[in-house]
DNA sequence: GAATATTCGGATATTTTAGTCTTAATATAA
DNA sequence: TTATATTAAGACTAAAATATCCGAATATTC
Protein backbone atom coordinates (compact mmCIF):
# COMPACT_ATOMS: atom_id res chain seq x y z
CA UNK A 1 0.00 0.00 0.00
CA UNK A 2 1.32 3.45 -0.84
CA UNK A 3 1.03 5.77 1.80
CA UNK A 4 -1.64 9.29 1.44
CA UNK A 5 0.21 9.47 -2.19
CA UNK A 6 -0.94 6.87 -5.19
CA UNK A 7 1.98 5.72 -6.73
CA UNK A 8 1.90 7.42 -9.87
CA UNK A 9 2.15 10.70 -7.69
CA UNK A 10 5.20 9.06 -6.11
CA UNK A 11 6.25 8.54 -9.02
CA UNK A 12 5.79 12.26 -10.15
CA UNK A 13 6.99 14.21 -7.41
CA UNK A 14 10.63 11.50 -8.02
CA UNK A 15 10.53 12.82 -11.41
CA UNK A 16 9.89 16.60 -10.83
CA UNK A 17 13.10 16.45 -8.39
CA UNK A 18 15.03 15.08 -10.63
CA UNK A 19 14.09 17.04 -13.42
CA UNK A 20 14.92 20.22 -11.02
CA UNK A 21 18.54 19.14 -10.85
CA UNK A 22 19.20 19.79 -14.22
CA UNK A 23 20.45 23.26 -16.22
CA UNK A 24 17.52 25.29 -17.02
CA UNK A 25 16.06 23.83 -20.47
CA UNK A 26 18.15 20.62 -21.14
CA UNK A 27 15.66 17.98 -21.89
CA UNK A 28 15.88 14.91 -19.97
CA UNK A 29 14.74 11.57 -21.83
CA UNK A 30 11.94 9.41 -20.04
CA UNK A 31 15.03 6.73 -20.39
CA UNK A 32 17.50 8.47 -18.19
CA UNK A 33 14.36 9.22 -15.75
CA UNK A 34 13.31 5.75 -15.47
CA UNK A 35 17.15 4.14 -15.70
CA UNK A 36 17.78 6.21 -12.76
CA UNK A 37 14.59 6.36 -10.96
CA UNK A 38 13.78 2.23 -11.75
CA UNK A 39 10.24 3.20 -12.83
CA UNK A 40 8.42 1.35 -15.26
CA UNK A 41 8.82 3.65 -18.49
CA UNK A 42 5.54 3.92 -20.34
CA UNK A 43 4.00 4.25 -17.18
CA UNK A 44 6.39 7.00 -16.34
CA UNK A 45 5.10 8.20 -20.05
CA UNK A 46 2.00 8.58 -18.73
CA UNK A 47 2.55 10.54 -15.62
CA UNK A 48 4.81 13.16 -17.64
CA UNK A 49 2.42 13.65 -20.51
CA UNK A 50 -0.19 14.43 -17.73
CA UNK A 51 1.89 16.93 -16.07
CA UNK A 52 2.78 18.69 -19.51
CA UNK A 53 -0.83 18.74 -20.25
CA UNK A 54 -1.49 20.51 -16.92
CA UNK A 55 1.35 23.15 -17.58
CA UNK A 56 4.39 21.71 -14.85
CA UNK A 57 6.47 20.08 -17.54
CA UNK A 58 7.60 20.93 -21.19
CA UNK A 59 8.45 18.37 -23.82
CA UNK A 60 10.24 18.24 -26.91
CA UNK A 61 10.04 15.40 -29.36
CA UNK A 62 13.21 13.68 -31.79
CA UNK A 63 16.52 12.97 -30.65
CA UNK A 64 17.52 15.19 -28.16
CA UNK A 65 14.60 15.58 -27.20
CA UNK A 66 12.77 15.16 -23.79
CA UNK A 67 11.23 16.87 -20.80
CA UNK A 68 11.79 19.42 -18.95
CA UNK A 69 10.30 21.76 -15.96
CA UNK A 70 7.75 23.67 -17.42
CA UNK A 71 8.18 27.29 -15.57
CA UNK A 72 10.96 28.13 -13.27
CA UNK A 73 12.14 25.48 -10.78
CA UNK A 74 11.48 28.13 -7.68
CA UNK A 75 7.88 28.60 -8.44
CA UNK A 76 7.12 24.86 -8.33
CA UNK A 77 6.32 23.05 -4.66
CA UNK A 78 5.68 19.37 -4.24
CA UNK A 79 1.87 20.28 -3.71
CA UNK A 80 1.50 21.47 -7.21
CA UNK A 81 2.90 17.80 -8.18
CA UNK A 82 0.51 16.74 -5.72
CA UNK A 83 -2.68 18.78 -6.70
CA UNK A 84 -2.11 17.91 -10.33
CA UNK A 85 -1.85 14.08 -9.95
CA UNK A 86 -3.73 13.19 -6.92
CA UNK A 87 -5.83 16.33 -6.26
CA UNK A 88 -6.14 17.84 -2.84
CA UNK A 89 -9.32 15.87 -1.12
CA UNK A 90 -6.59 14.78 1.46
CA UNK A 91 -6.60 18.19 2.71
CA UNK A 92 -10.02 18.07 4.03
CA UNK A 93 -10.96 13.89 4.30
CA UNK A 94 -11.22 12.40 7.57
CA UNK A 95 -8.59 9.51 8.40
CA UNK A 96 -11.06 7.51 9.62
CA UNK A 97 -13.21 7.73 6.74
CA UNK A 98 -15.89 9.56 7.64
CA UNK A 99 -17.81 11.25 4.68
CA UNK A 100 -17.66 14.64 6.81
CA UNK A 101 -14.62 16.36 8.28
CA UNK A 102 -15.53 19.46 9.85
CA UNK A 103 -14.78 20.54 13.89
CA UNK A 104 -18.90 20.75 13.60
CA UNK A 105 -18.88 16.80 14.14
CA UNK A 106 -15.22 15.60 14.54
CA UNK A 107 -13.87 12.26 14.45
CA UNK A 108 -11.87 11.06 17.64
CA UNK A 109 -8.70 11.66 16.07
CA UNK A 110 -10.03 15.15 14.25
CA UNK A 111 -8.06 17.83 16.84
CA UNK A 112 -4.81 15.87 16.34
CA UNK A 113 -4.89 14.71 12.66
CA UNK A 114 -6.14 18.46 11.82
CA UNK A 115 -2.85 19.78 13.21
CA UNK A 116 -0.77 16.81 11.37
CA UNK A 117 -2.60 17.30 8.00
CA UNK A 118 -1.36 20.92 8.57
CA UNK A 119 2.17 19.74 8.56
CA UNK A 120 1.90 17.70 5.69
CA UNK A 121 0.87 20.67 3.83
CA UNK A 122 3.60 22.86 5.32
CA UNK A 123 5.59 20.14 3.75
CA UNK A 124 4.90 20.04 0.95
CA UNK A 125 4.84 24.36 0.49
CA UNK A 126 7.67 24.98 2.65
CA UNK A 127 9.97 24.97 0.11
CA UNK A 128 10.28 24.89 -3.87
CA UNK A 129 11.56 22.25 -5.64
CA UNK A 130 15.12 23.40 -6.34
CA UNK A 131 15.68 23.63 -3.09
CA UNK A 132 13.81 20.41 -2.62
CA UNK A 133 16.11 18.74 -4.89
CA UNK A 134 19.61 19.88 -3.53
CA UNK A 135 18.36 18.15 -0.20
CA UNK A 136 17.70 14.84 -1.63
CA UNK A 137 20.40 12.83 -0.27
CA UNK A 138 19.38 9.60 -2.54
CA UNK A 139 22.15 8.39 -4.91
CA UNK A 140 19.59 8.41 -7.70
CA UNK A 141 20.03 12.08 -7.82
CA UNK A 142 23.50 12.02 -7.15
CA UNK A 143 25.54 13.72 -10.52
CA UNK A 144 22.30 14.07 -12.01
CA UNK B 1 -8.74 7.90 -2.89
CA UNK B 2 -8.35 6.89 0.99
CA UNK B 3 -5.54 8.54 2.66
CA UNK B 4 -2.97 6.67 4.92
CA UNK B 5 -5.36 3.68 5.52
CA UNK B 6 -7.48 1.27 2.96
CA UNK B 7 -11.01 1.68 2.96
CA UNK B 8 -11.11 -1.86 4.98
CA UNK B 9 -8.64 -0.01 7.73
CA UNK B 10 -10.89 2.56 8.03
CA UNK B 11 -14.20 0.41 8.38
CA UNK B 12 -12.96 -1.49 10.70
CA UNK B 13 -11.79 1.51 12.79
CA UNK B 14 -15.41 3.10 12.54
CA UNK B 15 -16.99 -0.39 13.77
CA UNK B 16 -14.80 -1.09 16.52
CA UNK B 17 -15.18 2.40 18.22
CA UNK B 18 -19.15 1.44 17.76
CA UNK B 19 -18.45 -1.64 19.52
CA UNK B 20 -16.42 0.14 21.95
CA UNK B 21 -19.48 2.10 23.37
CA UNK B 22 -21.74 -0.15 24.09
CA UNK B 23 -21.82 -2.88 27.36
CA UNK B 24 -19.77 -5.12 28.21
CA UNK B 25 -20.63 -8.33 26.66
CA UNK B 26 -23.65 -7.09 24.70
CA UNK B 27 -23.48 -8.50 20.99
CA UNK B 28 -23.75 -6.30 17.90
CA UNK B 29 -25.21 -7.75 14.75
CA UNK B 30 -23.54 -6.58 11.23
CA UNK B 31 -26.90 -5.47 10.53
CA UNK B 32 -26.90 -2.74 13.33
CA UNK B 33 -23.70 -1.74 12.50
CA UNK B 34 -23.94 -1.37 8.84
CA UNK B 35 -27.30 0.62 9.01
CA UNK B 36 -25.63 2.73 11.37
CA UNK B 37 -22.71 2.75 9.89
CA UNK B 38 -23.57 3.04 6.43
CA UNK B 39 -20.94 0.15 5.44
CA UNK B 40 -21.36 -2.17 2.82
CA UNK B 41 -23.07 -5.19 4.64
CA UNK B 42 -20.68 -8.49 3.14
CA UNK B 43 -17.37 -6.04 3.14
CA UNK B 44 -18.03 -5.27 6.75
CA UNK B 45 -18.73 -8.79 7.82
CA UNK B 46 -15.49 -10.07 6.07
CA UNK B 47 -13.77 -7.37 7.62
CA UNK B 48 -15.32 -8.45 11.25
CA UNK B 49 -14.27 -11.67 10.53
CA UNK B 50 -10.98 -11.10 10.27
CA UNK B 51 -10.80 -9.05 13.06
CA UNK B 52 -12.02 -12.04 15.16
CA UNK B 53 -9.88 -14.41 14.05
CA UNK B 54 -7.14 -12.01 15.21
CA UNK B 55 -8.59 -11.89 18.48
CA UNK B 56 -9.52 -8.43 18.59
CA UNK B 57 -13.20 -9.24 18.83
CA UNK B 58 -15.25 -12.19 19.70
CA UNK B 59 -18.25 -13.58 18.23
CA UNK B 60 -21.64 -15.30 18.31
CA UNK B 61 -23.84 -17.10 15.75
CA UNK B 62 -27.75 -17.44 15.84
CA UNK B 63 -30.38 -14.84 17.12
CA UNK B 64 -28.97 -12.69 19.80
CA UNK B 65 -25.50 -13.58 17.90
CA UNK B 66 -23.16 -10.79 16.72
CA UNK B 67 -19.72 -9.34 17.79
CA UNK B 68 -18.18 -7.54 20.88
CA UNK B 69 -14.76 -6.56 21.93
CA UNK B 70 -12.92 -9.72 21.73
CA UNK B 71 -10.72 -8.05 24.86
CA UNK B 72 -10.84 -5.33 27.70
CA UNK B 73 -11.76 -1.97 25.61
CA UNK B 74 -8.86 -0.46 27.94
CA UNK B 75 -6.45 -2.36 26.30
CA UNK B 76 -7.04 -1.98 22.57
CA UNK B 77 -5.97 1.08 20.66
CA UNK B 78 -6.33 2.19 17.42
CA UNK B 79 -3.31 1.48 16.33
CA UNK B 80 -3.72 -2.28 17.28
CA UNK B 81 -6.85 -2.26 14.62
CA UNK B 82 -4.76 -0.89 11.73
CA UNK B 83 -1.70 -3.29 12.54
CA UNK B 84 -4.37 -6.00 12.13
CA UNK B 85 -5.97 -4.89 9.17
CA UNK B 86 -2.88 -3.05 7.11
CA UNK B 87 -0.01 -3.76 8.87
CA UNK B 88 2.60 -1.28 9.96
CA UNK B 89 4.21 -0.84 6.50
CA UNK B 90 3.59 3.27 6.64
CA UNK B 91 5.59 3.31 10.05
CA UNK B 92 8.69 3.28 7.98
CA UNK B 93 7.57 3.79 4.37
CA UNK B 94 9.27 6.78 2.52
CA UNK B 95 6.63 9.31 1.40
CA UNK B 96 7.83 10.00 -1.52
CA UNK B 97 7.89 6.11 -2.51
CA UNK B 98 11.49 6.05 -2.42
CA UNK B 99 12.58 1.84 -1.34
CA UNK B 100 14.18 2.85 1.59
CA UNK B 101 13.57 5.19 4.24
CA UNK B 102 16.33 5.65 6.52
CA UNK B 103 18.19 9.19 7.84
CA UNK B 104 20.87 7.63 6.06
CA UNK B 105 19.73 8.16 2.97
CA UNK B 106 16.72 10.35 3.36
CA UNK B 107 14.64 12.08 1.07
CA UNK B 108 13.76 15.77 0.34
CA UNK B 109 10.85 15.48 3.48
CA UNK B 110 12.35 12.74 5.03
CA UNK B 111 12.86 14.93 8.36
CA UNK B 112 9.89 16.20 8.26
CA UNK B 113 7.61 12.92 7.35
CA UNK B 114 9.74 11.13 10.27
CA UNK B 115 8.08 13.69 12.80
CA UNK B 116 4.89 13.83 11.45
CA UNK B 117 4.85 9.73 11.22
CA UNK B 118 5.60 9.91 14.97
CA UNK B 119 2.82 12.25 15.05
CA UNK B 120 0.26 9.71 13.26
CA UNK B 121 1.67 6.91 15.79
CA UNK B 122 1.11 8.92 18.91
CA UNK B 123 -2.64 9.87 17.65
CA UNK B 124 -3.29 6.23 17.57
CA UNK B 125 -1.96 4.88 20.70
CA UNK B 126 -2.18 7.63 23.05
CA UNK B 127 -5.61 6.63 24.07
CA UNK B 128 -7.54 3.51 24.39
CA UNK B 129 -10.75 2.32 21.74
CA UNK B 130 -13.21 3.39 25.26
CA UNK B 131 -11.81 7.17 25.78
CA UNK B 132 -11.33 7.57 21.66
CA UNK B 133 -15.27 6.57 21.40
CA UNK B 134 -16.66 8.86 24.03
CA UNK B 135 -15.03 11.45 21.93
CA UNK B 136 -16.47 10.93 18.70
CA UNK B 137 -19.08 13.76 18.07
CA UNK B 138 -20.39 11.68 14.87
CA UNK B 139 -24.26 11.43 15.00
CA UNK B 140 -23.82 7.65 13.98
CA UNK B 141 -22.34 7.23 17.32
CA UNK B 142 -25.23 9.00 19.55
CA UNK B 143 -26.80 6.83 21.56
CA UNK B 144 -25.37 3.43 20.36
C1' DG C 1 -37.60 -30.94 16.55
C1' DA C 2 -38.63 -27.00 13.33
C1' DA C 3 -38.16 -22.34 12.14
C1' DT C 4 -35.32 -18.52 12.29
C1' DA C 5 -31.51 -15.37 12.80
C1' DT C 6 -27.18 -14.92 12.81
C1' DT C 7 -21.90 -15.69 11.68
C1' DC C 8 -18.46 -18.45 8.61
C1' DG C 9 -16.06 -19.50 4.46
C1' DG C 10 -15.19 -19.40 0.02
C1' DA C 11 -16.26 -18.21 -4.67
C1' DT C 12 -17.29 -14.63 -7.71
C1' DA C 13 -17.96 -10.00 -9.52
C1' DT C 14 -16.86 -5.11 -10.01
C1' DT C 15 -14.03 -1.11 -9.83
C1' DT C 16 -9.82 1.19 -9.49
C1' DT C 17 -5.03 1.46 -9.99
C1' DA C 18 -0.92 0.03 -12.12
C1' DG C 19 1.47 -1.25 -16.02
C1' DT C 20 2.11 -2.56 -21.19
C1' DC C 21 1.84 -2.32 -26.14
C1' DT C 22 1.30 -0.36 -30.59
C1' DT C 23 0.94 3.15 -33.87
C1' DA C 24 1.32 7.94 -35.06
C1' DA C 25 3.48 12.46 -34.89
C1' DT C 26 7.57 15.16 -34.79
C1' DA C 27 12.20 16.78 -34.51
C1' DT C 28 17.14 15.93 -35.53
C1' DA C 29 20.96 14.62 -38.13
C1' DA C 30 23.27 12.27 -41.70
C1' DT D 1 15.27 13.07 -48.14
C1' DT D 2 15.85 9.24 -45.34
C1' DA D 3 16.85 7.06 -41.04
C1' DT D 4 16.42 7.52 -36.28
C1' DA D 5 15.20 8.95 -31.70
C1' DT D 6 12.13 10.76 -29.22
C1' DT D 7 7.17 12.14 -27.22
C1' DA D 8 1.76 11.59 -27.94
C1' DA D 9 -2.28 9.09 -27.66
C1' DG D 10 -5.12 5.59 -26.90
C1' DA D 11 -6.20 0.74 -26.52
C1' DC D 12 -5.22 -3.03 -23.94
C1' DT D 13 -3.84 -6.14 -19.94
C1' DA D 14 -2.76 -7.25 -15.11
C1' DA D 15 -3.15 -6.78 -10.41
C1' DA D 16 -5.13 -5.13 -6.35
C1' DA D 17 -8.85 -3.32 -3.75
C1' DT D 18 -13.60 -3.23 -3.01
C1' DA D 19 -17.91 -5.38 -2.92
C1' DT D 20 -21.41 -9.20 -3.55
C1' DC D 21 -23.42 -13.78 -3.37
C1' DC D 22 -24.48 -18.27 -1.70
C1' DG D 23 -24.51 -22.32 0.95
C1' DA D 24 -23.03 -24.19 5.40
C1' DA D 25 -22.67 -24.02 10.38
C1' DT D 26 -24.58 -22.73 14.70
C1' DA D 27 -27.27 -20.80 18.33
C1' DT D 28 -31.91 -19.39 19.89
C1' DT D 29 -36.70 -19.60 20.30
C1' DC D 30 -40.98 -21.62 19.74
S1 LIG E 1 -13.56 14.17 11.22
FE1 LIG E 1 -12.08 12.61 11.27
S2 LIG E 1 -10.27 13.68 10.82
FE2 LIG E 1 -11.75 15.26 10.72
S1 LIG F 1 13.28 8.66 2.89
FE1 LIG F 1 11.52 9.70 2.22
S2 LIG F 1 10.37 9.84 4.06
FE2 LIG F 1 12.14 8.78 4.72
Amino acid sequence: MSLIFSRQCEYALQAVLYLALKPHNEMTSIKELTRRLDIPYHFLAKILQDLTRKGLLSSLKGPTGGFALGMPAKDITLFHIVEAIDGVDFMHSCVMGFPECTGKNPCAVHEKWAGLRDGIYTMLVSKNIAEMAKNMRKPEYQSA
